[in-house]
DNA sequence: TCAAAAGTGTTCAGCGTACACCCATGC
DNA sequence: GCATGGGTGTACGCTGAACACTTTTGA
């Protein structure tokens, strides 16, 4: 369209259908936790030119469906997985970033335990999870997008109580300082963090200990969401870790 | 495509240039700040079914152009406005938000100094400042991107000190305290606003004064730009209002 | 001399940080 | 009895929050 000319609708829809049309696909960073260290679910590229590398999950977003139900459809359509938490972090649009033309896509990410899950390789694409250190050199600007994840997700643990969900419902309180120390990639000190989580008054004492380990046995606690989620509709609240 | 089909080179270029189209545009929310309150860039909807009512700059994005370009340009070819700091938020993606067909928006804000720069309306769509209060029902789904975007610009504000642009280059610590005021809609304590201030030492002390005021004159800051940015980079820095 | 806005200090409570030793259990 | 990880308290410094009066200028 010249600048200045006056539109009408018949321009307009001239223009969606066809200057500005563009694939939307949503990739999603699939956060896995286990006991051993934070990972991502990746899965084998065999589009050229990028076969042999690996890649997040993504797809095409369908006419019929919002960016948030496109991104939980997919992922369970890939690799089984459902009923997960999801975030949108950014779009990334450069017009060459996909080599088969313009795909504007958008980031999500997910943050699960990986024993609470059965990844389903529905199309032959190996997925696995692999360790945040380990990432190589992946397809499109897949590095882009894990990285600008991975920061997203890290403020969102530390200002939201969301990483509770990658525990056992009963934990000791070394779990979930793990659990963070892994999760923000930092170190933290045991009698503080103990101080905190104490201060926030947000964990419910089972009164039940660890079986069968071979040392001292932990005290069990459990998150208590009711608890929190009213304390922050009443206003005033400081998780942050 | 059925699950579990294999793809190929083909189904893939197929299905980018047929079944997964959208439009995509970006829309801006342009706040602007001057001394009478904080206010937003509002042109008017002559699309049915919204005519008469208000909108915020938009329109689609090109396919030679990213996300970010396509923000600048748009908002230069329909307002003027040139040079802005714009912040990408978040995508809307109801398929039935717009009445024409499928389109993706992309929201960003802006934040300007309004004095600084000067609206021209080519396109006879009569931008307008409107004050942030006054705001009422406006097209689309737009007063939902609003309001995404104020509360993120919010956050932007009390972590980055964006706000400097909207001073003056001299400023008194009246003025920026209004400033933090008006934009986050709170109100603050000036002892504390000003020890806070004080403590950054990011403030350059100008050693002159306002001049005819009415009342006892102020002293006149300007920030320190540079010492921020390394500081910055040095790691260590709490800014946080 | 009055109106209007500028400027200034102290106290208190809470929070982050640094730091080292004893405890309970299984083998 | 020893290896392993669980559990605990104190002191210090910084920061945010609450709060009221004096100063300077122009009219």
């Amino acid at each position: 369209m010249l600048q200045g000319e006056k539109e009408n609708i018949n321009t307009w829809i001239t223009r969606i259908n066809t200057d500005s049309k563009a694939a939307i696909s949503v990739d999603c960073v699939v956060f896995g936790y286990d006991e051993t260290g934070l990972k991502i679910l990746l899965i084998d590229c065999d589009m050229p030119p990028h076969e042999g590398k690996m890649s997040i999950v993504g797809d095409l977003v369908r006419s019929d469906e919002n960016l948030d139900q496109a991104a939980t459809r997919i992922l369970e359509q890939r690799t089984g997985l459902a009923n997960l938490y999801m975030e949108q972090v950014k779009a990334f649009s450069e017009p060459k970033r996909h080599p088969l033309g313009r795909v504007i896509t958008l980031a999500y990410y997910s943050l699960i335990k990986i024993k609470d899950y059965i990844i389903v390789d529905k199309e032959h694409k190996q997925p696995k999870w692999i360790n945040i250190e380990d990432i190589g050199d992946l397809a499109f600007d897949h590095n882009e997008i894990v990285s600008t994840c991975l920061e997203s997700l890290q403020k969102k643990v530390r200002e939201h109580p969301i990483g509770f969900s990658l525990l056992p419902k009963k934990f000791s309180l070394m779990q979930l300082q793990n659990l963070y120390e892994t999760v923000l990639g930092i170190e933290l000190d045991k009698r503080n963090f103990r101080r905190k989580l104490n201060s926030l008054k947000l964990l419910i004492d089972l009164g039940e200990n660890q079986k069968e380990v071979s040392h001292r046995p932990a005290k069990l606690y459990s998150f208590d969401f009711e608890k929190y989620d009213s304390k922050r509709k009443k206003g005033k609240l400081n998780f942050e870790l």
